[in-house]
DNA sequence: AAGCATTCCAACCGCCCCCTC
DNA sequence: GGAGGGGGCGGTTGGAATGCT
């Protein structure tokens, strides 16, 4: 923790004060908050009668004093749900808070950091990251069809790694997530270490649409682009592929793109008008619409207590 | 019991976005 | 249009708490 500053030096510089918030400031925002209600920050600070900056008392506020926040342990439901949304939202924390009454970006994002990051790390699994880089090529990850038929913006690669994995010896320009040191990708125990440009979607029980299928989509400049899935085994197949025109086509007959159920990728996940080829950029998507569009989610169907 | 290592988490920092002037 | 300020967010820090030897 950090030390709670002198309370004669800060008054005597007319600084603001810094670190661990005592009881009685605790005391003083709580009271102006219930009375007041919320305005603008720095006014708070000062009407308050406290020594903080209004960012810091914004903070404290949301993250410890709020009457409604929960006090206990994140429940393995949370812990769930946590996870799925991280799995779709990338590290979006407050919208992940969002969705878990009476917690915090801060409670989760500490929560992700410590234990399930560690979790996921003894457990082999790698979670998904969602970021959005300018001049970065843009990728999209699938969740299988078994599991759902969620297609779901995940990763930005840069233009060399695509350019280092596009399979230049197929006639087509699907993108192919093996770089050529693919063969040493193979652990002792026969488990794949992904090179770190693959995403990872699906939960753990190894079949098909579930844990070790992964899902890989990239647009390099004008070409069309492909996705494709691995299951644990290392088995590759293009289960959606797309076309110039965003045209997705879900690949029902190994490999068979003629016997195609193919739809528009805006329609699938709603990017409606922010799917604009080249100027599309995951981080003005719709989120919110994209976890609304999502029905057959089943971890939002408890009610978190 | 003591010392060291690790984990947890409150709080800060810096960046970005939005709004106002 | 752009400068400035406020608020929100994700990343990071660092000290307390806990675990381990």
């Amino acid at each position: 923790m950090r030390k709670p500053e002198d309370k004669g030096n800060y008054k005597k510089r007319g600084k603001v004060r810094k670190g661990l918030w005592s009881p009685e400031e605790d005391e003083k925002l709580k009271n102006y908050m219930l009375r007041n209600g919320q305005g603008c920050w720095s006014d708070i600070a000062r009407n308050a009668g406290l020594q903080r900056c209004g960012k810091s008392c914004r903070l404290r506020w949301i993250n410890y004093l709020r009457p409604d926040l929960k006090r206990s342990a994140i429940s393995p439901q949370e812990e769930e749900l946590i996870l799925h949304l991280h799995s779709i939202l990338g590290n979006r924390w407050s919208q992940i808070a969002a969705r878990l009454p009476g917690r915090t970006d801060n409670e989760i994002k500490n929560f992700w950091n410590s234990s399930i990051k560690k979790r996921l790390k003894n457990n082999n699994i790698t979670s998904t990251t969602t970021t959005s880089s300018p001049n970065k090529c843009k990728t999209v990850s699938i969740r299988d069809t078994v599991t759902g038929g969620m297609i779901l913006p995940m990763h930005d690669y840069s233009y060399d790694v695509v350019n280092t994995c596009m399979d230049s010896s197929s006639s087509n320009s699907h993108f192919n997530p093996f770089p050529p040191v693919l063969d040493n990708s193979f652990d002792t125990n026969g488990s794949l270490n992904f090179p770190k440009y693959v995403t990872q979607v699906g939960s753990s029980t190894g079949n098909r649409g579930e844990l070790g299928d992964y899902g890989v989509m990239c647009v390099p400049g004008s070409e069309g682009f492909g996705v494709d899935n691995m299951n644990n085994n290392g088995v590759m197949s293009s289960d959606y592929v797309f076309d110039q025109k965003n045209v997705i086509y879900h690949n029902n007959n190994n490999n068979n793109l003629n016997n195609t159920e193919s739809m528009k990728l805006e329609d699938m996940v709603g990017f409606g008008n922010h799917w604009q080829g080249e100027n599309f950029k995951f981080g003005e998507l719709d989120w919110e619409g994209l976890l609304d569009n999502v029905p057959s989610l089943p971890y939002l169907d408890f009610q978190v207590q």
